[in-house]
This record gives structure tokens, sequence and C-alpha cells, in this order.
DNA sequence: GCAACTTCTCTACAATGTAGACTGTAGGCG
DNA sequence: CGCCTACAGTCTACATTGTAGAGAAGTTGC
């Protein structure tokens, strides 16, 4: 699939030109973002798009494709691009650029976590794998053995799901109201049960998410770096 | 179907006496364990139950606090007891706890990412904030300072469902096949755009996650107990 | 036996994904 | 030019879903 020819319509995508798989997707992406996953329906999309919705299917077999298209799409918004060759600067730059991803479409994220656990390795969009391939890249580049390097991969990929999911658990809505909804929320608590949590209300209000995942990535760069047998700098004079 | 009549109430999940809220969350998830989310309707669960669908509603607002109640279920089946005093191996073993737990209910583990997404903190099912709550306990009677807990509790927390995410992701299917799925499926790639994935296939087929797990959470714990100020051993003599 | 409940059932409806047949349009070939 | 084929988009139709609302059946206290 070299589609790459068309760069047609930039202009003015307007109402009348011949749809495309692009077109279709990010109108599901903006949909998406704007009105959360329920909202992306057949008929809705076709709707936005001003097209019969059964049209859809010539770009996505049906509806579990289309997610993942727009999964794809997001992901493709992730660049990793090998300029520093201190693998652990790269990495915690790549860390920080899908935090930053991730808060941007928090409707999507559900789809990344989700999506592969019902699709197996090899038959995930590539845009999926992309990153995941471009990692081990980076880390053998570095000097890891390849065992290793899937070894650093899932450690540190592992910390970054699971710290955007966090942070995206706590968040909810957006920060202005985040404070009093969340003491409100926190205030049904029994609190002889919930003593600890309730106590540190106004604490989990200001949760710096940048902070804690960059302080995350340190101790799991560095232990992983004292644990591996890493070849120091590696031969590039 | 022999209506076998049971009075007994918690023996056996009998066939015709009265439903309960319990009986309904737990055939709503063995269902869920053996056909996936998806075969969990409203109309399929109360077949299952020999009732009419509608009398669910008795017992679960809707589908959604049905799903919620499944993830609550789920979560019960982790027992936080304090026992050890060593506030490290006690998160060790909740961590290869939860992780059985997410090996033994693979597919609920989408709910249990997905369902505090869309829900703020204090509205959440009770038993899904438990494990929080007598985590935050344990490392402050353990000596960390009520921030630093929850400082503590987020980078485990998030280091532990992302792997939980990471290693079910890459199951997919029963390990026995595992292998030759996981081969095919790689074989799809192309080569040109993948080698480094597809050159380790052979070792992405033996994943060792309990090792892995406990590499990464001893990594995690070290790094956080280096970096934060505790009190050395809790004054308990 | 009656009355106030709770529990369960029946019917009905709107929304969804999608199959299958159809219409329109654009281009190639005589 | 007229016809044929391929493809983009549309229309109609249907099975399946969650769930509202009214009622039936069962249980309990007097």
């Amino acid at each position: 699939m070299s589609s790459e020819e068309h760069p047609a319509p930039p202009a003015a995508p307007g109402k009348k030109a011949r749809l495309s798989r692009e077109i279709v997707l990010s109108t599901a992406l903006t949909l998406v973002d704007a009105e959360g996953l329920d909202a992306l329906t057949m008929r809705r999309l076709g709707q936005e798009l001003g097209r019969d919705p059964m049209s859809l299917y010539r770009y996505a077999a049906n509806r579990a494709a289309l997610l993942d298209g727009v999964s794809e799409l997001v992901l493709n918004e992730l660049a990793i691009i090998p300029d520093d060759p201190d693998w652990q600067s790269q990495l915690r730059r790549i860390a920080h650029d899908l935090r930053l991803l991730a808060l941007r479409h928090p409707n999507v994220v559900p789809l990344l976590v989700t999506r592969p656990l019902s699709t197996p390795l090899g038959l995930r969009p590539l845009g999926t794998l992309r990153p995941l391939e471009q990692i081990l890249s980076l880390l053998i580049d570095a000097g890891f053995a390849p065992v290793d390097a899937l070894h650093v991969y899932r450690a540190y990929y592992g910390y970054l799901y699971g710290h955007i999911l966090n942070e995206l658990q706590e968040f909810v809505v957006d920060p202005e109201e985040n404070e009093a909804l969340l003491r409100l929320g926190l205030h049904r608590l029994p609190p002889k049960e919930f003593p600890r949590l309730r106590a540190l209300a106004p604490v989990l209000a200001d949760y710096d998410g940048m902070a804690e995942l960059d302080e995350g990535i340190t101790i799991l760069l560095s232990g992983l770096a004292a644990r591996l047998p890493l070849p120091e700098a590696p031969a590039k004079p």
C-alpha cells in the first residue's frame, strides 16, 4: 500500500470530493476526540462526511477495522527519529512525546491499550508495530544484544503505558473542575474504609504527571542499564 | 436442563433459587471468562440464569454497571493482607498475585483498565479502590509520608498494569500454539521495515512474564527506596 | 384472606452493524 | 459515438443490542 501519490485535495476537502481512507480515518479521529468512542458509529461518521454510512465499508472492512485505523493514525503522530545517540535520553524523549500524544487524544487511549489484546502481533496494523521496531532498532544500535533490547523495551513500554493509564484515570475531566469533582467524589467514600485515600484528596488534585513519568523512567532506565551488559559508549566516534 | 431444587444459597449456584447480585455477577464473570466480553449481553446472561433478561436490571442499573460489578468481583480476588512487615516484599507479592489474577481472567483485563478511564475516582465501585487504599496504608505503615506513599503507589501500580497489558498482548492465545501463530503472524510483516521484530520471533515466543515482572519490580522498588526519605525499619520491635 | 412489598416477565422500541442488490459515473475499446 | 466493465456510493432490509413501562407472580406481615 504505497498510498502517497495523491496530495490532491489538501486545500479544501469541502463537501463533495471523492472519499479516501485518510479522509475517513481522520474524520473518525476528530469525531472521537470531540465526542468519545461511543459517538463513532457508522451512521454518525457517514453523516459527518455527508455520505451514506455504507460507503464507509469501502475503506474499512468493519467497525473494528475502523477502530484499528484510528489507533494507527494516532500512533503515526509519534515520531521516532534517532537523532540523539544516547539511548536513555532518546527513550525519555519518546516517553514524554507519547504521554503528550495520549493527553491530546485521551479518548483513543482505550483503543491503543485494548485492541492489541485481541489481535495477535503479526496481524496488527503496521503503524502500531512501528514504534516497537524502531525502539528495538534504537537499542540494538546503542549496543544492546537483541534479547536485551527486547527486555529493555518491555520494561520501558510497560511502565510508560501504565503511567499513561494511571494519569488519565486520575484526570477524567479538565483540571479546572478536577479538584472540585475529585473532592466531591471522594466525599462519597466511607471514611472508615478509606481514610488514607480521603486524606490524600488535596495531593491527588495536583498531580504532576510529567514529573512522575520522568522520575519513573529515570529509575527504570538506570536500573536496566546497571543490570545489563552494555558495551559502554557505542562505536560512533 | 434438570431443575434441581437447591435451597442452599452458598454452596451451589443452583437453577431456580432467587437471584442475587452475587449470583448474577459471578455468572457474568464465568461467561466472560469462557467466551469473552462480547458474549456478555443481557439476553445471554438472562438465558444463562434461566431468567428473563429484564430481571437483571434489579441487580445492576444497566450494562455498564454490570461490567463494573464484574471488575469489582475480580479485584476482590486480590487479597492484600499485611502479614509481612517488609513493604518491598509485600508489594512484590501483590504484584505477582495481580499478574496471576489477570492471567486467570484475561478477558476482564480490558475492563479493569478501561472502565476507570470514564469514571471519576470517587464514583468507582468500592472494591476497585480497596487495593489502592490498602497499598497506601501499607506504605504509610512502613514509614512513608502519605505523599511519598502515593508517589510509590503510582510508579508501582503503573508499571504493574503496564506489564500485565504487555504480557497479555503478547500472549493472545494459549502458549501451545502461541509459537506457531506468532511466527505465522510475524511472517506477514514486510522484512524491510521490520527486520528486528522478525529476527526476535523465537525469543518472543518464550516470554517469561513472571521473571520480567519481578525484575522490573525490583528495579523500581529499590530505585524508589533509594530516592525517598524512609525512616529505615519501622518502629516495630 | 387481604394488602403491600419485591421479584420476575412480557411487549415494544429505538439504535446499532452490516448483507445484498441497486444506481450512477468514468474510462477503455470497438 | 455506443457499448461494456469496474468501481464509488446508495437504498432497503434485517438481526441484534440495551432498555423503558406495564403488568404478573410470588412472598411476607397482619
